[in-house]
DNA sequence: TTGAAAGCGCTAACAT
DNA sequence: ATGTTAGCGCTTTCAA
């Protein structure tokens, strides 16, 4: 049994003159069928619908795209280097594009420039990228969801935009996202129930939005208990595994240091957690850590790190289905389209780095 | 400034004939040069090239599946938990899915079985999914690549494949890998090289061919340099971070304990260093330890881990390329069309986790 | 070595 | 509420 070629039968797949054979009725019905248009009595809709599913029907997608005004491809634009997360966002994404007939197209862009030749894209490449003409949509990570170039690209283009973004943009309504500032101030409560009180901070870089907004739930907990943040308890790293060394040597380095510290990033907290080792301080009895991401990271370091997990499997799929659903609505009716924004629920994963403030303290 | 709809310009897509009007020549002369056929005349071929790259044509890949008898899909199908490395994997797949002009469907499945419905996949199902009227060819990286069922199903469809493993399958010709007999030689070399002769060794699962290639490698570096391996200094794991700790205390609690430990996965490699730290073992002084991957966790761990990096990326572009150039040549001359099996060079990472052999063993 | 015509599966526009 | 016609961009015959 050689691999290649033979078998007897070709097999042909089912069209949609099969469907419409078997149910008695014009291909232009069972088009209206697959693309939910309405004025169908039900009778015929249910017909179809039992010829679809006895044969097996799945629609051709290049056919679809030749004659009709979609592409049925979304692009997915991408600058963040975790791939890991990507890995699993995309996963989510791709099933659900599956599922929905869509086809997906995925760019790597280190920066955006529009005018150095060095950047990954010019501004002309971008924009024939995701023209309307190459795709029915676009779909933006973090931090990428936030580039201001972009942005402006996507919106002169018109092309319908999906952000995974903790805030809006203007003109863009379509955006999902789990609620940072809500995620922040529960783990943060949670150390406060444990007893602590001298409680660090290390921010992401700068610009990061969803870092500013963990910050803000973290600082909302803190004064809802009473507590106040010193300034020298919050560090700033720039997402990056080596940036968790140098925040933990500040913050440790105290006379008074803090009984927990709570970063926002996974990555900055294994790094963060690598110095604390050298400093023999023992985790959890003497130190809690907290972490945000439940990267893979965040069971691969030791302890175990207490962590926020974002169902991002389950954000991809959700993305493919807003934006699929955003686009028909505004084929059925161009005025009645509305974008949303959807928050997903979070989860409070708590493991053995986290434990009660050690006592005397 | 509305994100959506408007904007005057259509801007409609340049189309074969575009071309042809361009390049004086017939459409058929195009597709001729599009699809790498013989018999164009040198010159003629030249023009059409010139007009392609002028007008910035891109061939409308729904109309080729439509019209030819191709789909311009690949499948791949996935079993390996490991996100973050079947990430990085899938973006080399895309990257060269994009420029290839194909497009890619995913599916995870846990695992198969032919009769069970709690399997992910039913023969039928997949015999579908691979069938050559829905796709052109099937992509598989490990586990899956060694499932002798999915195996089967795929060699009676008779759908081209190509297999990411380390050795080779009765009737699937076209393989990549990485040399993991070479790396594991490598990487034991290295260790005998800082000193080191007591060596031991954490396997993966029985049935990981990877794995007991690196152990071959291993072997035969140890025999190469007149050392012997002692059997107590095999541990066998099963690529999880929790098999690291067992075999750790299976190593380490021993009279003459190794001073070096190589371990076929990263993961694994990470849980060793846990149980490691638990001993107060200091690493790398007291006793050296190599992974295998490059995986994240490798430089996410204290000490950062010496490993073997496979070039994953360039693993999925291969992937790719090679499928589409076996397709390609079958498609021009079906009895001329070989599989190939190649061998990607790795690269020996070295980084804090090895040092000398501590003196006065 | 090159070209002309037919048709792939589907949907838009126009009937009915 | 449903059907008819034409044509999307490309490749496959078949012809020159």
């Amino acid at each position: 049994m050689k691999n290649e070629q033979n078998i007897s039968e070709p097999k042909r797949l089912a069209t949609i003159k099969d469907v419409a054979l078997l149910a008695g009725v014009s291909v232009m019905t069972v088009s209206r069928v697959l693309n939910q248009k309405s004025g169908v009595r039900p009778a015929t809709l249910e017909k179809v619908q039992k010829a679809i599913a006895k044969i097996h029907y799945r629609p051709n997608i290049g056919a679809r795209a030749l004659s009709g005004k979609q592409t049925f491809q979304f692009l997915m634009l991408y600058n963040n280097p975790n791939i890991a997360w990507m890995g699993e966002l995309m996963i989510g994404i791709l099933k659900t594009c599956r599922r929905t007939g869509y086809h997906l197209s995925v760019e790597f862009t280190e920066e955006f420039d529009s005018n150095s030749d060095k950047a990954s894209f010019t501004r002309d490449e971008l924009a024939d990228l995701a023209s309307p003409s190459r795709v029915d949509g676009v779909i933006l990570p973090p931090p990428i969801c936030f580039n201001k170039k972009v942005l402006g690209v996507i919106g002169e283009l018109g092309t319908p935009c999906i952000r995974i973004a903790g805030v809006p943009a203007r003109g863009f309504d379509l955006r999902l996202s789990i609620d940072n500032f809500a995620a922040g101030y529960e783990i943060t409560e949670y150390l406060i129930e444990l007893g602590h009180e001298n409680i660090g901070f290390v921010r992401g870089p700068e610009l990061s939005v969803a870092s500013g907004l963990r910050y803000d739930g973290f600082a909302a907990a803190m004064r809802a208990h009473g507590l106040t943040i010193r300034e020298s308890n919050v560090a700033t790293g720039s997402y990056h595994l080596e940036s968790g060394h140098e925040c933990a040597r500040q913050l440790l380095s105290q006379e008074d240091r803090p009984t927990a510290i709570f970063t926002s990033t996974d990555e900055m907290t294994a790094g963060l957690l690598a110095v604390v080792q050298e400093l023999k301080i023992s985790v959890p009895d003497q130190l809690s850590v907290a972490g945000f991401d439940d990267a893979t990271i965040a069971h691969s370091v030791w302890p175990a790190l207490t962590t926020i997990r974002a169902p991002l499997q389950a954000i991809g799929e959700m993305s493919v289905d807003m934006l699929a659903d955003y686009i028909r609505e505004k084929r059925n009716n161009p005025d009645a389209a509305r974008g949303k924004s959807l928050t997903l629920p979070y989860e409070l994963t708590v493991r053995r780095s986290t434990g009660p403030c050690p006592t005397g303290t």
